[in-house]
DNA sequence: AACATATATGGCTACATGGCCATATTGGCA
DNA sequence: TGCCAATATGGCCATGTAGCCATATATGTT
């Protein structure tokens, strides 16, 4: 018998994964506008205003993790979402913060 | 009149400060702990089982995205959670990738 | 004061990431 | 078949991140 299991850092990698993958502005503008209704690279590559090239990294990044999946349709591809916990959490993080700052300032007299 | 307002890049920007501070293992690994109830650095250093200056410079970024506060007590600094979405978020994550992979297995037939 | 302990910081190295350009690939159309 | 448009991939470079060691800082103890 072990005092300490240790802890099963498999499962903390894959969150990491995941967390790794929501990491850069960009691929959360895309998630986001991808919430909205499916979209094809071209769309998202006009919404972040970067080279296409790029564009398709990080939707492959995204799709990497598991967060969207795509569909071919000729010769475009459309992505979109496929996780449901992505809004929830942001506006938790940003209530949270929002709640700190406040209490912040009125802590400031 | 625009006919596409730009979108607002702070917001994503931050939001990708707070997806970095959680990209990686060690610092989930540390959220989750220090959820249980605030955890001293030496617990934590123990926990992760890397050297100690590196896991101060995990707490310093997880501080830095304002996702946990400190509390000095002697010696000794306790960190603890400042927000309540994470648990949350990664239950949802996790239950959605375990729904997928099991439709991903029924497919297969 | 001298010392021991807990934590933070600076320095360095190795590796990962993000960006663009150029190019390959795939599907539709003449 | 040949060409154009949408997307993906490879190459390269600049920058960021994570790790350890050494050391600084701060606090309690003798």
């Amino acid at each position: 018998m072990k005092a300490k299991p240790p802890p099963d850092r498999r499962r903390y990698q894959a969150r990491a994964r995941i967390a790794k993958a929501m990491a850069h502005p960009s691929r959360l503008l895309m998630l986001e506008a991808m919430e909205a209704g499916e979209r094809c690279v071209c769309e998202l590559t006009e919404l972040v205003g970067a080279d296409q090239s790029t564009v398709s990294k990080h939707l492959a990044v995204l799709k990497q993790a598991g967060l969207v999946e795509d569909r071919k349709e000729g010769v475009m591809v459309f992505y979109r979402v496929k996780v449901c916990c992505l809004k929830g959490f942001w506006d938790c993080i940003e209530g949270v913060l929002a709640e700190n700052l406040k209490a912040q300032r009125a802590a400031l007299r």
